[in-house]
DNA sequence: GCCTTATGCTCAC
DNA sequence: TGAGCCTAAGGCT
């Protein structure tokens, strides 16, 4: 369920666990991916993050293709594997770490932990180290396919500007995703989402980054300023690279959080993202919510300057997502 | 157990 | 613009 953040933090460890190495790459129980035979036994020379995009580069010239979507996700593990379950989509694991043992029942070792932060879960288990991992599981994507260079090329060719692949400092690529943003009539919600404009950025940032810069998300596009979207794109840089290290999008600042705690509690992480209906931290106005494109937008009506009839527009409190989409 | 929701995207019409 | 795909968790009965 991952936004650019977490992307790059899994190539991260995947590169640190495996580049360079030989793999065994492995359809799941069911052999969805039948072409895991292409890449098997091969050398893993690293694994690229593009916006939301992983491409598993192999010594031979293909790319392992991963998209997580909106419910992909990864368990990595030490030692030998363990049953897997149905809706095991692949595997990678270390060539010559031995075969996998389907008998022993239970994950003991199993866990999705943060690089070296606190435990991610609440089950007492401890995080490991990325040069540990001898394995991981995929389940969940919205793509896992082999990719030539062709057509990994066609897909980069695509994609916007990534704020996380960019060092601080070498923003020249900003400007692409800008001048792309002020032609467009699309509103800059829709248009923060748009992978061709900037990719990495979903729905949790594009809320939270429309909020810190009070932009009214219904804002066409060619009516924002270079300004601002330069500084919407420098905040999405330093906000998902903290995302990246401690698995949590964290976007309100320390002075905003009723509690005043850091790190954030519970429920203080957000400013507007599921808030709706609750009090905006900042100035006690309801959080709103909308379907726009299919995916739900949340707003401050007051900080974010949206007119009435954008504020009127909002669903109303206690009525599903669902009805408001049959309209 | 059913319903809803969720950090996404593609394709057909 | 809507349907479809993918999986899991939480709230409700």
């Amino acid at each position: 369920m991952p936004e650019g953040n977490e992307i790059h933090r899994w190539a991260a460890r995947h590169n640190a666990a495996f580049a360079g190495r030989k793999v065994n790459v492995l359809p799941g129980p069911n052999h969805r991916f039948r072409d895991a035979h292409l890449v098997d036994g091969k050398k893993m020379v690293q694994v690229h993050a593009v916006g939301k995009h992983l491409g598993y580069e192999f010594a031979n010239g293909l790319y392992l293709h991963i998209h997580l979507g909106r419910f992909g996700d990864f368990t990595e593990g030490l030692g030998p594997l363990v049953e897997p379950k149905g809706t095991l989509r692949a595997v990678m694991q270390r060539a010559g770490s031995g075969k996998v043992s389907r008998s022993v029942k239970g994950n003991a070792h199993a866990l999705t932990g943060p690089y070296n932060g606190p435990p991610s879960k609440d089950d007492g288990t401890q995080p490991f180290p990325a040069e540990d991992v001898d394995w991981w599981e995929l389940r969940g994507p919205t793509d896992c396919s082999i990719y030539d260079s062709d057509k990994w090329q066609a897909l980069l060719n695509r994609l916007g500007p990534d704020p996380l692949a960019h060092e601080p400092g070498g923003h020249d690529e900003p400007s692409r995703a800008i001048d792309a943003i002020l032609a467009k009539k699309t509103s800059i919600a829709e248009l923060l989402m748009d992978q061709e404009m900037i990719s990495g950025i979903g729905n949790i940032y594009r809320a939270e980054l429309l909020f810190r810069h009070r932009v009214n998300p219904f804002t066409p596009g060619d009516a924002m300023d270079t300004k601002t979207l330069k500084a919407i794109w420098k905040d999405a840089a330093v906000l998902m690279k903290a995302g990246m290290v401690d698995r949590r999008i964290v976007c309100t600042k320390k002075s905003d959080r009723p509690s005043k705690q850091e790190p954030a509690l519970r429920g203080e992480e957000h400013y507007v993202y599921r808030r709706h209906g609750k009090p905006c931290f900042v100035c006690g106005e309801t959080i709103l919510r909308k379907d726009v494109a299919g995916r739900t937008l949340y707003w401050c009506p007051k900080d974010q300057h949206t007119t009435k009839e954008q504020t009127a527009s909002a669903l109303k409190p206690g009525v599903s997502l669902r009805s408001q989409r049959v309209k």
